[in-house]
DNA sequence: CGACCTGTTGAACTCCGTCAAGGCGTGTGG
DNA sequence: CCACACGCCTTGACGGAGTTCAACAGGTCG
């Protein structure tokens, strides 16, 4: 499980430490592993948000891009639309992630961040980030791999996940939660708490409801997880459950 | 069409500089708006490789990541497999386009380049990059905003495909295929040559051969495009073809 | 020439989408 | 307190798009 004295909190990095919610200074989710000085000239630059209550905006896909945004506590979904209304989510983030990446380089955000839950935010002003770079190459590095690994996240999840059936897509996606906030409750099984609703995931995954439902059904029949309410347990052997993806 | 004076032809820019076959400054493919000297930095580090022929790799998956390069001339693609071998194809890349970004910040490559034809490349040392984007903050820029872009350029494409019929996504990617690479003929016609095999652009689209084989003929018989061997021509307006895309 | 690769076409099947109905939990208002 | 509405989820039946399996056409290359 999470290794609570992990040295990295970053985006998509498996152990992330849960710990995170806890942690009163926000250099742990981005900078880390810099001196003191360092630390401080980025603490200068983060200012506070929040808290946003669930279905409030954090940014929205018309503002112009200016700062990303480190989750401190809560959750979010990156949400956008196709021309038609079609809606599209292209992911959940958690604390010690990083939203508002994905349009470095545009003028505007690409899509709607929406908190799942009561949300704490950290903002970076993006132009003095990358003045900072300049002056700490290892936030240069940090900030280029954070990219990279979104990039990688992509394609490990929604390019893969294109090729899997309905099921293995959840299980997927099941996986890569569990990495990043899955616990073990005090009965000592494996749990996913769900900040969002199944019709997001579904949507997500690029299914209807009702298929991810079936899915669900035919899963927790297969004695696979159990599914709950907003949670999803994980039966049997965790390497069980997702063998199939790994064949 | 193209815009022949474009003063940047880095990744996915939709007026792509098509002279770039012909440019002896690969600096063209990254960099550009610098000034002489920091032009010069960029050329210092630059190693010509080439040519490759048609199904040799540019890298490898298992190979150490250390550099990004710029495709001078020729096509590329991207390619990894699933666990039980199916394949995988994540993108398509021409000439003043650049691949292995996607590994930034890990320690391997996460696919296959395999040139599609004859290709002439340029390595550039990632760390080596690195370093210089300390020096010039404009060259940092452009790498922060080449990884934003593919991002972006991922949910544009595939995560929206995901919501489209076969004949839609497939015309999703011949929209984007002609911006990147669409040539007017000599008798006026607007074509797309395809490097790669229908069978590659199946995988990339997610779609068996027969089912884009099922799609093309289709759109032929709507008058939409025409089905060639190695080119695809847009029939009609190009804004008619590509319309039901933006209802 | 025949082997091979790529692409096309046909027929049967499968999975997911669609439409419709209903269950469950929550909140609200009489 | 119950009635009701509402959102979220589930289940059933049906249809359609894409997959699968198979056969074959056309081009290239030995």
């Amino acid at each position: 499980m999470a290794q609570r004295k992990s040295s990295n909190c970053s985006l998509h990095l498996v152990n992330t430490d849960r710990n995170c919610d806890a942690c009163d200074l926000p250099k742990k989710c981005i900078g880390d592993g810099l001196d003191k000085d360092q630390s401080e000239s980025i603490s200068k630059l983060i200012k506070s948000r929040g808290p946003f209550q669930a279905g409030e905006n954090i940014f929205r896909m018309e503002d112009p891009f200016k700062s990303i945004f480190a989750i401190q506590s809560g959750s979010v979904k990156l949400e956008s639309s196709l021309d038609d209304g079609t809606p599209l989510i292209h992911g959940f983030y958690f604390d010690c992630e990083l939203i508002g990446i994905e349009a470095i380089g545009d003028t505007r955000y690409q899509n709607d961040a929406v908190a799942l839950e009561t949300t704490w935010i950290c903002e970076l002003p993006f132009d003095q980030v990358e003045s900072l770079c300049i002056e700490i190459p290892k936030l240069q590095h940090e900030i280029l791999e954070l990219l990279g690994k979104r990039i990688r996240y992509t394609n490990s999840t929604i390019v893969r996940g294109r090729y899997l059936s309905a099921d293995k897509r959840f299980l997927l996606f099941l996986n890569d939660l569990y990495q990043r906030k899955g616990k073990i409750n005090a009965n000592g099984d494996r749990v996913v708490m769900l900040p969002m609703t199944k019709g997001d995931i579904a949507i997500h995954l690029g299914l209807r409801p009702e298929s991810l439902s079936r899915a669900l059904s035919k899963l927790q029949e297969e004695g696979v997880i159990r599914n709950r309410a907003r949670e999803i347990q994980i039966l049997g052997e965790t390497q069980d459950a997702f063998s199939c993806l790994w064949i």
